[in-house]
This record gives structure tokens, C-alpha cells and sequence, in this order.
DNA sequence: CCTACCGATCGGTAGG
DNA sequence: CCTACCGATCGGTAGG
């Protein structure tokens, strides 16, 4: 057994906090799952909540990375739309534990890391917003759109899509892009 | 203050479970929060993991009188649709704690609640479904729906409402109910 | 990264 | 529903 790095223990945290939540592991279990005691991991993390403030970090940055690569993609607001929702895809499909904890796990954040998880989920559903509002100004998308509404309806699709989604199922990942796309570019259009 | 009730326990216990997840309320938070010490509440229950059990069948039964209901209310598959709909949103947004519950914390069941609750679930989806591949059946639908798919989006959309909407909001429960038919109609037309 | 440990808190019980 | 507890586990530290 290699020594374990900083990295190893936040990546495991995310598994773990992701399937059991934060309270519901505990340092020891993280420790056992890394092959070494629950103090052991004080030599590379100050403390329980660290862990989970990275965990999100990562969870946030892994969307607004996503975000501005789809965004800078294309410029016609259905491609970008489109670009908008596969990214939103790869990111909850390839970074499960880290989304996950992001989406599930804020309210065992400290406050000022919390403010700063509901700034960036508030600052990524404007950037969907924008792009529906782009979509509603140059025609492309009906005008009587009410693009608050359907940008959350939107993200809500999107983020559930870890909770169901099996990469061994009857629908890959390009089926399942095409499938939310299509369905929603029925309720903008 | 007047001795505390069965289900004022139950109804407690399932708002700080809703707000803080199982592992993060403790029994002592619990009693806290109806006047009376955590050792008090078992005189009223058994266990913490009976109080868990308890709400999350609530909530799941919450779910199954609606859609019970909303299926007998109509017989054409659009309105149908549109009952299920408005069943579901008055089922999230009138006991919100149950059903966050139900959707958040089945990892925290012992299995064999657990297992329970993924079978009200299936049997629930299963209902959005019937409706939705009546719907195709019947002509009112796009044939080429896939049924599967559209139920998990629309039950995302609506599993999603509690986590934004409010009461004092821009849109009433009306409007949002017309939003999200409105939404979901245009997908599977 | 382990040994050896700390005070605090956990779910829960006996007896009234 | 409280008093008075129980053993187990919690996050975390000192020292090596």
C-alpha cells in the first residue's frame, strides 16, 4: 500500500459523502476505506468540514468549466443550448460523487462556504438563462417564453440525471443528450 | 405546554430530517425542538430509525393517494396528465418535509424499508407512465415518445419543485402547474 | 502514518 | 416525561 495523497483522501471523501451523506460517514470510515486509521488523516486535512468544502469546490468548478467551454462553443442559441446540456451531462456522469455532494450536501456546509456554493449554482443557472434569453430575443425560441421557469426546469432534468442514469442501460450518452435536448427544445420553441 | 402526541413527534422528526438529513438530527435535537428531553421520546417510539420509516411512508403514501385520484379524475390522456401534474405539485408543496424525506433520505432506511420505498416508487412512475403510453396509444401523443424517458423527466421536474418554489413568489401554484403541463405537454405532443 | 488518548455527543435503558 | 445513567462512537490532538 502506497502512501496516500491529499488528493486520494478528497476524492474518496466525495465517494463517501456522496453515497452516505456527510453526517452519515464518519472520519474512521473514511480512514478504513483508504486503508489507514481515521487520525491518520489529520496529517493531510485540518478537519472533517475541509474535506466537504473541497469536495463542492470541485463539484462548482467542474460546471462553471463546463459552462464557459459551451458557451464560447457556439453561438446559435439551439447549438448552444445543446452544448449547454451535453456538458451538463458529461460533467454529472463523469464527476458523479463531487455533483452530487454539491447538489445534496450544502446544507452541511459552514455558512461562508455555503454562500459561496449558492453563488456559483445562482451565477451557472444565469448563464441558461442567457442563453434562453438569447434564444427569445432573436426569434429562435417562442416569445412568450418565461425563461426563469424553464431554466430551472431545465436544470432540474439535468441534475437528476445522475440518480437514474446507468452507463450500462438501453440509452448512451449521446441517446440521452439527444432525448433531453429534444425534449426540451419542444417546450422552448 | 400540553403533552406531545405521537404524531407531533413523527410530524417533527420529519422536518428536521427534511432540513438536516437523518444522520445529521439527533435524538436530543428532536426532543429540543417539542420542549422535552431525547430520552423522553421513547416513551412515544421505538428508535430513531422507526421515526425515519415512519415519515418517509407518509410521504409515499402521500404520492399514491394522488396518483390514485388524479387517474380516476379523467379519462382523456392530456388531462390526465394534467391531474397527475397538479396532484403531485400539491403533494410536494403541502408536505414538503414527508416528501423530501422520501426523495432524500432512503439511503439512511434499513433495507427492508428501503425496498419498500424503491417499490412506491417504481409503482408511482409506473402510473405516470400508463398515462403517458396511453396517451401515444390513443394518437393524442407523439408516437415515437419514449415513454420511459419522458416519465423520469417529468417526475425530475416535479421532484425538483420543493427545492425553489415559494409560496410568496412570482407564480402561484396555479401558474406553476400551467407551466409545467405547458413544459411538458409541448415534449410529448 | 500509528499509538494512545481526549472530551463531547450519540442512541438508548431502568426506574420512577 | 424526567433523573440518572450506559457503552459506543464521534472529531480531533500530542508525540513519535
Amino acid at each position: 500500500m502506497s502512501p496516500r495523497s491529499r488528493d486520494d483522501v478528497v476524492r474518496t471523501a466525495g465517494r463517501l459523502f456522496a453515497e452516505r451523506g456527510y453526517h452519515g460517514t464518519s472520519m474512521r470510515d473514511l480512514g478504513r476505506e483508504l486503508g489507514l486509521l481515521g487520525s491518520s488523516l489529520y496529517s493531510h486535512i485540518e478537519g472533517k468540514q475541509e474535506l466537504l468544502v473541497e469536495v463542492v469546490e470541485r463539484g462548482a468548478a467542474f460546471f462553471q468549466d463546463a459552462a464557459e467551454a459551451a458557451l464560447t462553443a457556439a453561438a446559435e442559441p439551439r447549438l448552444r443550448l445543446r452544448a449547454v446540456i451535453a456538458g451538463h451531462v458529461a460533467v454529472v456522469l463523469d464527476h458523479r460523487h463531487e455533483v452530487r455532494t454539491f447538489l445534496s450536501e450544502a446544507a452541511a456546509l459552514d455558512a461562508a462556504a455555503r454562500a459561496r456554493v449558492i453563488t456559483a449554482r445562482d451565477r451557472y443557472e444565469q448563464s441558461v438563462r442567457a442563453v434562453l434569453a438569447d434564444g427569445v430575443r432573436s426569434g429562435v425560441f417562442r416569445a412568450d417564453l418565461d425563461v426563469k421557469l424553464a431554466a430551472i426546469f431545465i436544470l432540474s432534468v439535468l441534475n437528476s440525471v445522475d440518480r437514474w442514469y446507468r452507463d450500462d442501460g438501453r440509452v448512451d450518452r449521446k441517446g440521452l443528450v439527444d432525448a433531453v435536448f429534444d425534449f426540451v427544445i419542444r417546450g422552448v420553441s
